[in-house]
DNA sequence: CAACTGACCTAAT
DNA sequence: CATTAGGCCAGTT
């Protein structure tokens, strides 16, 4: 068995990241806890951070159903759009339904 | 090398 | 539902 190193959990959550089908969302506890990790999901934000594009980052939110990010330019908004444009809607608190559109990985 | 920060989560109260 | 406390670890200062 190889060793884990940070880059591996990386590459791990980026690929489950991929795995998520557009009309869904996943929360980042979700992509730590299917990597193996049920406790990094803190990890998965840095991992993303870096990433930038490459991966369907805006599926992922946190666990309130919410955007994420700092606050920073409109990421937030581009995310939301890209979401509206997949089909998951948003109610009025701004906050997407988990127990609607979260994934739930098939094997 | 120590301290602080951060796209977070869960559980307990 | 709101608040508090603890955990977890890579990057930055």
């Amino acid at each position: 068995m190889e060793s884990v190193t940070a880059a591996t959990i990386r590459a791990r959550m980026l690929a489950l990241v991929c795995e998520v089908p557009a009309g869904r969302v996943a929360t980042y506890g979700d992509i730590a806890r299917l990597a193996g990790f049920p406790r990094h999901s803190r990890q998965v934000g840095v991992a993303l951070r870096q990433v930038g594009s490459e991966v369907p980052w805006h599926r992922i939110v946190n666990h309130e159903g919410r955007i994420s990010r700092r606050g920073l330019d409109g990421n937030d908004e581009l995310q939301r759009y890209l979401l509206e444009a997949e089909g998951v809607m948003f109610d009025a608190e701004g906050r997407i339904p988990l127990n609607r559109f979260r994934w739930m990985k098939t094997l």
